[in-house]
DNA sequence: ATGATAGCCTATCAATGATAGGTTGACGCA
DNA sequence: TGCGTCAACCTATCATTGATAGGCTATCAT
């Protein structure tokens, strides 16, 4: 088994990452692999290199480790739409940000589910704040697209809502049902923007 | 303690509903009430009246009553959208069809969830199957009335399935992610059904 | 009567998240 | 150097949960 000088000592001379960080990417790789519910503390730790307790040093419970996730999460989300977002403007970019959304959903599921189903204890005062601000950090970017097309703040702020919430369910559904004989999947997905944007 | 004989003994002769429809009974109340992952089978068995082994005797695993409860969950929506299907045609139907979808989950989030988001094993062949049959005997009431209105066939399976899919967003999203600050209420389901069917 | 069977129960597992308490090593300071 | 302090870990251990093993008992056909 390794010790404890071990990992850090034999990479770095001071601290690698702050073992907190070190924690949140063993365990994002874990998540994202293997899914949320099947990841064990004692697996993160393993991972790590440090027992399974010594990560309650940096977290107060499970929980507290899946809403970093959910956060790097929205991080992965936001990244890719912010790239498209720059490279377009418009109804197409509409478009295309709805289409990078979803392929996100579908390309990362795990991220998508840890972003968007866990049932995380978002109680937590801290936690839920910065969950919020990481979700509403990346749903601004559809209101922004949708506010150069609509004049009316509030109407874009609708729109951005009703789109974001469709687009949520078709990833949503097909992730969690994949055994209903759903129509062919590119047709499926044009179809729901057709509906949602209008057709293309 | 509750004796052996005491449940069944002191409200009938033969037996009440088989054991396993009264474990399903039971189930359901507390899953209904507390969601799904709160509760545990030693409550089930407790609730029952027998003894948390003894609920393997007539289910697998936990997932197993898992399956039955989500196919009971689309038993409860199916009969709601039944009611407004058989009162109604045309458009109007359709909008009020979607209606009832998004009210039932917004009024019994549990049994939406457990029929929706459960991270359930349908990979057992009989459940899965069961469980399948329950979602598309529900789904068949939303392609009926779009093949209503749209004379192609697979045109109607596409409209439905997107539709559905979108519903589903909003209703998950709303449920999941409450801390989200949505639009008010009543104008986000319409404007949502206006986008999704076009304006009423 | 008697042997099989259904239906339960007690005892017990293994896995998991979480806690308690001790050990170690670095660092500041007399 | 010697000593107190503190952070970071570790081992041991819990309580809870889903699941299994094996025995008891009443009913029922023969």
């Amino acid at each position: 088994m390794e010790q404890k000088g071990d990992k850090a000592g034999s990479t770095m001379p001071g601290k690698t990452l702050d073992r907190r960080e070190q924690i949140l990417d063993e365990a994002q790789r874990l998540f994202l692999r293997h899914g949320l519910d099947a990841v064990t503390t004692r697996q993160i730790a393993q991972a790590v290199g440090i027992s399974q307790p010594s990560l309650y040093a940096h977290f107060p419970n499970r929980d507290a480790i899946a809403v970093e996730l959910c956060i790097r999460a929205f991080g992965i989300l936001e990244r890719r739409l912010r790239k498209v977002d720059a490279a377009m403007t418009g109804a197409a970019r509409l478009r295309e940000l709805c289409r990078a959304y979803i392929d996100f959903g579908l390309e990362e599921p795990a991220a998508y589910r840890v972003a968007f189903h866990a049932d995380i204890a978002m109680d937590e005062v801290s936690g839920k704040h910065r969950g919020l601000e990481a979700g509403l950090a990346t749903f601004s970017i559809l209101r922004s697209a949708f506010g150069e097309l609509l004049a009316d703040p509030a109407a874009a702020e609708l729109a951005a809502q009703t789109v974001w919430a469709g687009m949520h369910g078709l990833v949503s559904i097909l992730l969690t049902r994949p055994e209903f004989p759903f129509v062919e999947r590119t047709r499926l997905i044009s179809a729901h923007l057709d509906r949602l944007l209008g057709p293309a």
